[in-house]
DNA sequence: ACCTGAACACCGTTCAAGT
DNA sequence: ACCTGAACACCGTTCAAGT
């Protein structure tokens, strides 16, 4: 992403400027601007999904609570790390062009999420209700916080920037079993 | 917002097209694009609160419960009736300004969310736990349900466009006391 | 196959000038 | 909480032409 005047642009014509070639060259790459963006946003779940990954590994013979609990911080860490991006992946310019590589990269995402919680479930840690609803309400959860973060719409805590942890906590008490 | 080739633009010049007056005309009303959108995203928080009391009116003598279902279920409507205002409301576009004006009319949405579970807490329906953090979890509950609907990033669910009642019930569960 | 420069139809923003 | 038209420095996109 650009600096401008004031805020955050993203043009083809810088694009090619920093590649060091003519404005014209992105469309022999990708048919549009759209499909530019589409494609980075694709990368931006699978890069999520890596972290996500990454953030389990060292809980593998954990609860399924502190599984949850380590991939809904590296959630969080991805979004604080890159706004931008973070943005992008939700942002209404990507879902309308409907590209099936972002489908498949987020519902990856999506499916790591429910896989965690089903664990638990299977491990009598989490209230066995449909697990989908379970899952959406977690990744809910996580976008929400990191959008209203980020945007400053929550009131800063007491103790720093951190609502977070309780916030998790309360959800996770609606999921226990 | 104003139809383009692919997709939803909103241009000051097509602003000042409909109407009717030069496309340099709105400068006189606003310093920039971003005040005027900031002016906008005011304008949506302010509406959202107003259907969320009127969501909460009938409900007046209910359980703080039935209060905050009705209230999320108003804001579910809101975001789908209003997507674009909706993403707007919530765009790195328009916390980068930084606006008073959505300050304090996106925290009198959050301050609507406080007092339905204050009073929840004070009647003995909702866990005692700090109020800010329950409001902040049910707001990303909220806002999150809200872009990950529209945006399909959840499976379509068996019974139709639904996991939002089992998600609300899932948070609330945590909430109980 | 890959890139280029010119060209087209737009933008946001400013400004001297008109009421 | 007047407005206008010309002008500037940008965009995204296309296209004939070059290697």
């Amino acid at each position: 992403m650009l600096r401008d005047g004031r805020g955050w642009q993203f043009t083809l014509r810088e694009v090619a400027r920093r590649a060091g070639v003519s404005h014209a060259a992105p469309y022999k790459h990708f048919p549009d601007k759209a499909a530019l963006l589409s494609e980075l946003a694709a990368r931006g779940y699978r890069h999520l999904q890596e972290d996500l990954i990454a953030a389990l590994a060292p809980e593998r013979r954990g609860s399924a609570r502190a599984r949850a609990i380590a991939v809904a911080k590296a959630y969080l860490d991805f979004g604080r790390g890159n706004p931008s991006l973070y943005e992008l992946m939700f942002s209404s310019e990507i879902d309308k062009s409907c590209e099936a590589s972002v489908r498949e990269a987020s519902s990856a995402v999506f499916a790591l999420i429910v896989d965690i919680l089903t664990r638990g479930q299977q491990a009598g840690e989490f209230k066995a209700v449909p697990v989908e609803g379970q899952a959406a309400a977690l990744w809910s959860l996580l976008h929400g916080l990191t959008v209203l973060e980020r945007g400053r719409r929550l009131p800063p805590s007491e103790g720093g920037l951190m609502p977070i942890d309780a916030t998790i906590a309360s959800l996770l008490q609606g999921l226990d079993a």
